[in-house]
DNA sequence: TCGCTTATTTGATTTGTATCAAGACATCAT
DNA sequence: ATGATGTCTTGATACAAATCAAATAAGCGA
């Protein structure tokens, strides 16, 4: 349990006065499994820190699916650039297991700790790491197909890949559990993989996978 | 023509002595039209500012297509993102008309100038308004679909319809070329907007157009 | 102005993936 | 084990958009 604001590395060289007045702007609350921090569209008026729990972002198309965009975990700035950029935001969070943010007065937040050099170069280690996850969304679903996006996963997720269930896969591949077989089933012909009883996946040729998506 | 380092606003409020050691960790570099900044997947020794010209940023895929994602002008910074987390450049990036950049060295730069607090709020702001436009980027090649794309190219950049050959559109939002005369006749057929001899758009009814991309 | 080149339109076809539907297989509580 | 429920596979079909191909229109240099 990450209750302890010090824990928070952006927060960690925070002197004790600024942390008390941290304290003074913010709020911590409590969500559980399901409940969802805020929607696609909403306007934002604070900023989030995630203390405890797994947060999804996605976004809904026009015929109501889920677009699976990436998950935060303990420690993450959560919309920053809605509150810098006052935007509405661009994805809906989802707490996918009980957790706690802070909410925090963005306004008193920037004028009182964004002249400290220690926040400020957290603040910026926080927006380029979000740009890389932006950039490796864009990548995946703009520039690989169906074949690819399930090569990269097995590639990238071995573990994960056994312990979850092909349908949750499927949602975060943004392919439909149908294709997401069709896939599997093509990998397992042509000899690239194997997958027992167990979900649990062999990779007898990485570099036929890994020549799918470069 | 900006030439004048002072010119930028990251760079506005430096001191004598500041700009003095920025020129000494960076050079200036001159492009013609469509030579290239940089490839996908090069790996980055510095940090770009964009003194003059017209930045295109896109991504080529499997088919060799140019997958375009945004262009930046004069002031902005080029890819900082793969500075600070030392990845690959995920996009390649052209010069659309001859410009120059600056070259900084970026370790240098990031020990001598990131512990200046304007520095800091400006890499900030410029972080945050490129985590605006991935956003957008995301929204538009994974949200709308080819009808709602020219939608909206159409409401927001109606002065800019006029100017550009259709082609030009069509790369911009990444449809074909066919496609995109295909929705402008439906659109036409439609009665919500018209298009005369010289490319002048009129726009006839902007709610039922709006309303294509929400 | 003519003729060449480049843009745009239109129709036919192909492609990749989603959707729909049905059957096979697992898992779990009883 | 048994049935009930949830998950996965497989095949048939639908759909959006790209591709291919050809016709028409526009722009431009001589």
């Amino acid at each position: 349990m990450m209750t302890n604001i010090r824990e928070i590395p952006l927060f960690s060289t925070l002197s004790d006065a600024d942390l008390k007045k941290l304290e003074k702007i913010s709020i911590l609350k409590s969500f559980n499994r399901d409940e969802i921090l805020f929607y696609e569209g909403d306007e934002p008026y604070c900023l989030y820190i995630l203390m405890e729990g797994v947060v999804r972002l996605y976004k809904t198309d026009n015929k109501n699916h889920e677009i699976y965009l990436h998950q935060l975990g303990p420690g993450s700035m959560v919309a920053e650039v809605t509150c810098f950029e006052s935007i509405p935001y661009p994805a809906t969070a989802r707490f996918m297991k009980k957790g706690q943010v802070l909410k925090i007065n963005f306004e008193k937040f920037k004028n009182e700790f964004l002249n400290n050099p220690d926040i400020c170069i957290g603040v910026i280690s926080s927006l380029t790491k979000k740009i890389k996850v932006l950039s490796k969304v864009i990548h995946k679903e703009m520039i690989l197909c169906s074949e690819a996006k399930v090569a990269s996963f097995i590639s990238e997720h071995s573990e994960l890949f056994m312990t979850l269930k092909h349908n949750q896969i499927a949602s975060i591949i943004n392919v439909t559990p149908e294709t997401l077989s069709r896939m599997l089933t093509k990998f397992q012909r042509e000899e690239v993989i194997s997958i027992d009883k167990k979900h649990q996946i062999t990779i007898h040729n990485p570099d036929v996978l890994n020549a799918l998506f470069v």
